[in-house]
DNA sequence: CAAAATTTGTACGTATGTATG
DNA sequence: CCATACATACGTACAAATTTT
């Protein structure tokens, strides 16, 4: 996945609809981590402050939630086997 | 109004506290624009990336709106005379 | 138990783009 | 055309929480 600079949509929405996808077709499950922040800057050569803000949009609309120490996970909607 | 660097509320939930309640005790009414953010930066001597997460709040709390090239307005529950 | 490594949280500064007046 | 104001992006540094060594 390359980010488009020349078009309209900001990086932070493209990483953000990249990331939503893996997890809308199951390639990121839920309950599992998301590529941690250092990671997505290597895949994606673009900033912390804007990595943030794409995974901001996902806490928004419930689909991840970061943990302090630990990650970004995807939201299970029902329990999963932990 | 002066933040406080050493306690464990960080500055910007702080200065989003501040603008809380000025929202809420009518020192900025509905419709109004609350100070920009060059303004909000001298007041508080805080960066613009703080300013603009506490504006963030706020925003996701649905008491203000912010409009480019305008400013940061508080939402009005009722429409105001225009 | 302690130290290091990993990962997110917060803060600062700067630059450029876009919209409004 | 210019000034003002928010939007986005990049880079850096340190703090806090967790995990690993």
């Amino acid at each position: 996945m390359t980010i488009d600079r020349e078009g309209p949509v900001p990086p932070y929405r493209q990483i953000a609809a990249a990331l939503r996808e893996r997890i809308a077709d199951g390639t990121i499950p839920p309950g599992r981590r998301i590529p941690s922040l250092v990671e997505l800057e290597a895949e994606f050569g673009a900033a912390r402050d804007t990595l943030r803000k794409a995974v901001q949009l996902l806490k928004d609309e419930g689909l991840v939630e970061t943990v302090q120490g630990m990650g970004i996970f995807v939201v299970s909607d029902r329990p999963q086997n932990d």
